[in-house]
DNA sequence: TTCGATGCAAAGCCTTTGCATCCTG
DNA sequence: CAGGATGCAAAGGCTTTGCATCGAA
């Protein structure tokens, strides 16, 4: 919507690409613009069908592999059970609930002090450190309950 | 094997639990002792099946889950592909080459300066903190080749 | 003898693929 | 109008489940 958005910037994207500005496509970025919710691609499927009722399940797939190759979105592997797509791709990390699965951003900038021990980085050209939180959040708390 | 090890210390708590020692129970633990490869559901029981031809593959998933059940077996989900297993459960972290999957093990400690910000702190009860580096590892590296 | 474990096959999810048709550019 | 994108259905991985049989304790 915005200017500046994610949906906006994307589309200029693609077409600097040739690639074609779809409604199905525009309404998956609508979608996922601000989205923090770290969606599966069946839940992205089940939101844009409310606004979009044809548009299918390979679709959504297809245009999240489009995405990613894009470098405009972030496959999340922190939940075991699917993948996770998280349309913000600057480095940041991650916290999960292990009962209701919600994963929350943490954009903390742990700087130089997470590095590599020596002997690994002689093996790994490293790309990106995430760290991984989890734990239960008040709602699944026991506790809380 | 060793009077220690891995294998021999699951054996104790499956007694303990009442819980059977069976043949292929036995092998699957032979097989996970001192294993640092991470290996997946399909790998434990392809290596499995060369000493133990009959054992089934779902038998390989109900002993992992009885292992993460009893504590004695960790999920690691770095590869948005398929849940790999470490029979190390101590808290320790992770590099996955994103080309040939391989998973190293990353046994540095980093102490307290992995903290989650205050206003995560206060909705996550945090379990546990794990770093995941990935990147190309030496063989995959294009420059190596 | 008992009850948990095994093995087989089927089913269930998640994801990918083939292909005819559609539609953006 | 050309070639990429869509939608449908089928297929392909990974994982779970139902159930009859087996076997450890």
């Amino acid at each position: 919507m915005g200017t500046n958005g994610y949906a906006d910037r994307v589309i200029q994207r693609l077409r600097g690409k040739k690639l074609k500005i779809t409604p199905q496509r525009i309404a998956i970025l609508h979608y996922l613009e601000g989205n923090t919710a770290h969606p599966s691609a069946e839940q992205i499927y089940r939101e844009v069908s409310r606004a979009f009722p044809t548009i299918s399940l390979a679709t959504v797939y297809n245009t999240l592999d489009t995405l990613e190759r894009l470098g405009e979105l972030q496959v999340v592997a922190i939940d075991p059970a699917r993948k996770r797509y998280d349309p913000d791709t600057r480095p940041h990390h991650h916290a999960m609930c292990t009962e209701c699965r919600t994963i929350q951003d943490v954009h903390t900038d742990y700087g130089g002090t997470i590095a590599l021990p020596d002997g690994l980085r002689e093996r790994l050209q490293v790309a990106s450190v995430t760290v991984h939180f989890s734990g239960l959040c008040r709602s699944c708390s026991p506790v809380t309950i």
